[in-house]
DNA sequence: AAAAATATGTAGACCGATCTATTAAGGAGT
DNA sequence: ACTCCTTAATAGATCGGTCTACATATTTTT
C-alpha cells in the first residue's frame, strides 16, 4: 500500500470514528463520511471492500484501542479509586468540550448493532473485553478483581449515559464521590 | 377518540416500543411498525402527526413509566442491596429471554438521538429522571441518598450495556456481588 | 324516528430524498 | 509499463412523509 492509498485510508477511519461517535451506526450516512473525510467514494469500497461494516468495525478497534493504552499506560502511582477518580473527571473533560457529543465511542454501535450484524457486534464486545482487562491489571492483588473491574467498568459506562444523556457532569460527579466506597 | 381509534394507537405504540428496544431509533423504520401493528400508514399520521418522533417518544416515555410503576411498586420489605440485586436478576431474566434483544428500552435511542432530536432527548432525560426518583425512594434515609440512586442507576445501565453486547448474564453477576460494598 | 351533515378513522398509492453499493474508466506514482 | 488508487455516474432499495378517496361512527336537523 503507498503513501497516498495509507493517508486515503486514515482519514476515511478518522471520520468515521468521529461520526460514529455522535450519530452511531445508523446515524451516520456513507455519504457524511465521504464528504467529512474529503476522499471520494469508489475509494472507501476500493479500501474497505467490506463496506460499511467493515469501515465501522475497523473504526470501533481503533478508537477502543487507543483507550485500552491510555488505560493501561497511566502512571501506576495513585490509589486504584483516585484512578478511576481521574478516568471519570477525563471523560467529563472531553464529554463537556464536545457539547456532549463524544461519550463512549463504543456504546451507541454496541446497543444498535446487538441485533443485526455479528461482525460489529463482535468488535464491540471484544473492545470492552479489552477495557476490561485493563482495568482488572489497575486492581491487581484484591481477591475480586475479576468482579471489580466489570464493576467498575459498568459503573463508567453508566455515569456517561446519564451524563450524556442529561447533557451535565451531575451523573460523573455523582458516581465519583461513590466510588471510596466499593474501592475502599 | 372513539374505540377502534384507541385501540390502533395503543397497537402502534406497542410495535414501536417492542421494535425500537431491539433495534433503536434509526434501525427501525415506519414500514416495519406498519407491518408490525397491521395498522395502516395513514394511521399513523392521523394518530401520529408529529410523525416518527412523536411516536418514539411516546413510547420512550410510556416504557419507562412501566418501569418507573415496578420500581416504585415492589414490596418494600427487603434492604435496599437485595432490592437492587432482585432488579438486576429480573432484568437478566428478561434480556437473555428476548435472546438478548430486550436490554433497556431507552439507552440505544438516548444515545442515538443526543446530538440531533431534543424532543427525543429529553424524553430519554427525563425517564432517567424518574426512575432514580424511584430508585432513591428506596433508600431514603441514607445521608448520600441522592449520589447513590445516581450511582446505582449507573451501574445497572452498564451492566445491562455490558451483558447485552457479551450476550451473558456475567456482567449482571459480577455486579450484583459488588452491590452489597455499595449499599452496605 | 328518518335523513342529512359532520366528525373520526382507515386504506394504500405515491413523492422526493437518501441510503449502501457497484461500475467502468482514467490518472498518479514508481 | 504496470500497479495502486481515484473519480463520478448510477443502480436499486428503502427512508419518512403526504395525499386523496373511502368507510364508519356520531351528532344535528327535520
Amino acid at each position: 500500500m503507498g503513501k497516498k492509498g495509507t493517508e486515503t485510508r486514515d482519514r476515511l477511519l478518522d471520520a468515521t470514528q468521529e461520526l460514529i461517535e455522535t450519530g452511531g451506526y445508523f446515524g451516520t450516512g456513507l455519504n457524511q463520511v465521504v464528504a467529512a473525510s474529503g476522499a471520494p467514494r469508489g475509494s472507501l469500497y476500493f479500501h474497505f471492500p467490506g463496506g460499511k461494516d467493515q469501515l465501522v468495525g475497523e473504526s470501533v478497534r481503533r478508537a477502543g484501542r487507543a483507550v485500552t493504552d491510555t488505560l493501561a499506560g497511566a502512571e501506576p502511582g495513585p490509589s486504584a479509586a483516585e484512578f478511576v477518580a481521574g478516568v471519570l473527571r477525563q471523560l467529563g473533560d472531553r464529554l463537556a468540550e464536545s457539547g456532549w457529543r463524544k461519550g463512549c465511542p463504543v456504546a451507541t454501535v454496541a446497543l444498535e448493532t446487538a441485533a443485526t450484524s455479528d461482525l460489529l457486534h463482535d468488535a464491540c464486545s471484544e473492545v470492552y473485553r479489552s477495557w476490561e482487562a485493563a482495568l482488572r491489571a489497575r486492581l491487581e492483588g484484591r481477591p475480586d478483581a475479576d468482579d471489580l473491574a466489570v464493576t467498575v467498568l459498568a459503573l463508567i459506562e453508566g455515569a456517561l449515559l446519564l451524563a450524556r444523556t442529561h447533557r451535565s457532569r451531575e451523573p460523573l460527579e455523582r458516581v465519583t464521590r461513590q466510588i471510596n466506597a466499593l474501592l475502599s
